[in-house]
DNA sequence: GCGTAATTTGTCATTTTTTGGCATATAAAA
DNA sequence: TTTTATATGCCAAAAAATGACAAATTACGC
């Protein structure tokens, strides 16, 4: 499971080191060392391969020529990459993701259980106070649960 | 599979590169280095030629004379070309396709699993911000998958 | 058919980006 | 504090993308 936050900084070629804890989570419950990068609301979301691997499989029987489905696969698979780590633990952000994300100097990456967001700094402080709001209201879908 | 997006530049005779992801993926997956291109909507369709051959081959067996796949079948078939990659790993992209969308000095390539797009810079943009609010609804899709 | 112009192709040079590996710095653990 | 693990900075090498140009091919008018 991934959990936490770390700040880490990126390097001027884009690489960035992933925290430890989460490249441990990798190995022993995945035994990969490839990540899938895509976006969602204002981070990169990142999956282990074997899992985004379902997902794609399950996306490959949709039907060719269908709105729907042609645009969902469109966006879904077109901003995802695939992301190797190297042997010192890092991986490289393609710059196009940094541009949409403002992720310049360093970045903050976030546990989600079995997946992980990559955040601008900036970014994530913003979020994080007109987050507490929210917070409160989500407490009541927490209940539920 | 075809996954992420590229932008490319492209040449004053039309040839563009391939992003080498891709080529990798048509080397080792399809065994080829040519590709179909064709129109869909509002970009070019780019299929490996195993791909392609099993897409006519679906599209033959379709009822010849009822109007809709008629049409469909004319406007997919008519406008396939034939391309291979050379030692560059460029294509060089047929001028009315280029004509018909818009494709002058740079291209965004769209992975798409078993097939790829090939965008006009500023009409890919566009697209785009039409398109987000879909893509956050696609996104609860993933949820239900 | 032939000659000319336009387009396409092959090849190499240049630039830009990515990668691999090591050295240093920083943080965590003993 | 010392040791160990983790993160970062740096640089050279490799790979990828782009640019440029001449040769080959094709298209077109006569």
């Amino acid at each position: 499971m991934f959990r936490g936050q770390f700040i880490h900084k990126i390097s001027k070629t884009g690489r960035i080191s992933v925290p430890s804890k989460f490249r441990d989570n990798l190995k022993k419950k995945y035994r990969t060392n490839f990540l899938i990068l895509s976006t969602f609301e204002n981070s990169i979301i990142c999956y282990p391969l074997p899992e985004w691997d379902k997902l794609e499989d399950k996306l490959s029987r949709l039907p060719q020529f269908k709105k729907e489905t042609v645009e969902f696969e469109r966006y879904l698979i077109g901003n995802a990459h695939e992301c190797e780590i190297d042997t010192e633990g890092r991986i490289m952000i393609p710059s196009i993701l940094r541009k949409d994300f403002n992720i310049n100097n360093s970045a903050v990456f976030v546990g989600m259980l079995s997946r992980f967001e990559i955040w601008s700094e900036k970014v994530w402080k913003k979020s994080l106070v007109s987050s507490f709001k929210k917070f409160q209201k989500s407490r009541e879908v927490i209940d539920e649960i």
